[in-house]
RNA sequence: GUGGUUGUAGCUCAGUUGGUUAGAGCAUCGGUUUGUGGUACCGAGGGUCGUCGGUUCGAGCCCGAUCUUCCACCCCA
């Protein structure tokens, strides 16, 4: 009888108790950051239609979004005369893939309900996605992602806004060691121009933004190899390296390539985040790219200094986002929390509370038949007071009861036997220091209530 | 997708140049103790050594394939 033990597929997670009290604590502060921020909530299908998700992401993008499998007879529509091959027969067999990120359902989702929507439309999601991607550290096939994005206005406010949600997501998750690097595609694309790269400013984004992994003289070959001017780029190479105030920064940037609507973006972004973040962690980098596609503005990334995880948090502005699905001029911006790679910071960093807000109050231990049956009904009471009980269901010695209370972490037990039932007072006892005291329910109550 | 790496009990790991019946700690269950756990002592259960195939008189150990783990690249949360 013995069968082959059951496995999950590569890439994905089961969360026990523990894990998930963990998680509901990150994800709890999050949420109640978008609220707070006065966005609203929605959800999108697990699955989307391929002719919505292929294209979004670039070519490789497009291998890492997981097919679904046509139902019934799948091979039916393929035509073994014809060409024979993956790509060929793809669109033949299936029609649908899991979503890949949240932001390209959204897109969808504002196009579809444009006329029920009031632009702007700032709208919060927490929701799994799915890439086929090789796993490693921090790297998952199933992970969540927490995005809030505003649609419909221009506004840099609306970037001042996101950067004081990722500072207020982070005090809250009690994580200081982070850092939001920001930059601008527009700033990019001109400075690709500028190191005579026009034409390949994507080639030009991908091979800069290597610049935190690779030595700057690799970087700098790849470039020259690419046909950039040596000089015009060792001017740009200074002005990364340069340490200095966000205002100084960019009016050098502004001599390398002047009137841009990127340095005005941002230096009124700076101008309007003035005095509205305590202690921020914000970071000019002219050298940051990020890789989806869809970035036309100002864009961000959270990286954690202090764990070697990738970035926690991405996002930026797209002006065009909708126009794909036939809804143009509307520009948008939005940020990214990686629920999974923040799960593993704290972890890593030891940054979860000792309570975590799931503790089973106490539970209720008998010693027979009819101490079970009177302690279902002070299991009754106690829950009506909002407390969270739980009885032990079998007859079983007091030591074996006692022990599984330690084990779900109870905070209290409450024992119940002859004595107790006759004078209604009930022995509390605190698992955590083994005290215990005799009182009736109204007491208890009151004591349970206190501590907690 | 490219290159490397890992796999022995529920978990963390030992296991000699290939040689009888594969071990430990923790965890689990039972007892010492018929009203007291986390924290004492005693005992028990649990493994076709990832899987399939090969070499050998003989394989946990050697070879091949495959799956899995982790890492780097790629890309990204």
């Amino acid at each position: 009888m013995s069968s082959n033990k059951p496995t999950i597929p590569k890439g994905t997670r089961d969360f026990g108790p523990r894990e998930m009290a963990k998680r509901n604590h990150i994800v709890n502060v999050i949420k109640n950051q978008f609220e707070l921020f006065g966005f609203s909530e929605i959800q999108t299908p697990t699955m989307e239609n391929l002719s919505v998700l292929t294209g979004k992401y670039g070519d490789e993008g497009d291998q890492l979004i997981f097919k679904i499998l046509n139902s019934g007879d799948y091979l039916k529509k393929v035509d073994k005369n014809h060409e024979f091959n993956s790509k060929s027969i793809l669109s033949k067999i299936s029609e649908k893939g899991l979503r890949y990120d949240l932001t390209v359902p959204f897109a969808r989702f504002v196009v579809q309900n444009q006329n029920d929507i009031a632009f702007p439309f700032r709208r919060f999601q927490i929701q799994p996605v799915w890439r086929a991607d090789r796993p490693q550290k921090g790297r998952y096939r199933e992970f969540y992602q927490c995005d809030a994005d505003i649609i419909g206005s221009n506004s840099i406010i609306n970037e001042v806004e996101l950067a004081q949600l990722i500072h207020g997501v982070f005090e809250n998750l009690r994580y200081k060691n982070f850092i939001l690097k920001i930059n601008h595609r527009e700033v990019l694309f001109a400075i690709a121009k500028y190191v005579k790269l026009e034409s390949q400013e994507i080639s030009f984004a991908t091979i800069i933004d290597k610049l935190d992994k690779v030595a700057q003289e690799v970087v700098e070959a790849e470039l020259i190899q690419l046909g950039a001017d040596e000089h015009k780029l060792n001017d740009y190479f200074n002005l990364i390296k340069e340490k200095n105030n966000p205002e100084t920064l960019l009016s050098k940037l502004n001599q390398l390539i002047p009137e841009n609507k990127g340095v005005e973006d941002l230096k009124m972004f700076f101008d309007r985040s003035k005095g509205l973040i305590d202690d921020p962690k914000i970071e000019l980098d002219f050298s940051l790219a990020r890789g989806l596609s869809y970035y036309t503005g100002m864009i961000f990334e959270v990286k954690a200094t202090d764990v070697n995880i990738g970035s926690i948090c991405g996002g930026g502005r797209y002006d065009n986002l909708t126009g794909v699905f036939g809804l143009s001029d509307i520009s948008g911006v939005g940020i990214s929390f990686g629920l999974d790679r923040i799960n593993d910071v704290l972890k890593e960093k030891n940054l979860f509370p000792d309570l975590l807000g799931d503790e089973l109050h106490v539970m209720i231990g008998h010693f027979d038949e009819e101490s079970l049956n009177h302690g279902v009904s002070i299991m009754n009471e106690l829950r009506r007071a909002g407390i969270r009980v739980l009885i032990y269901p079998d007859i079983a010695k007091i030591k074996k009861q006692l022990t599984y209370a330690n084990k779900i972490s109870a905070q209290h037990t409450l024992l119940i036997g002859s004595e107790e039932m006759a004078k209604k007072k009930y022995t509390i006892k605190n698992m955590k220091s083994g005290n215990q005291q005799v009182l009736s329910i109204v007491e208890i109550i009151k004591y349970l209530k206190l501590t907690n």
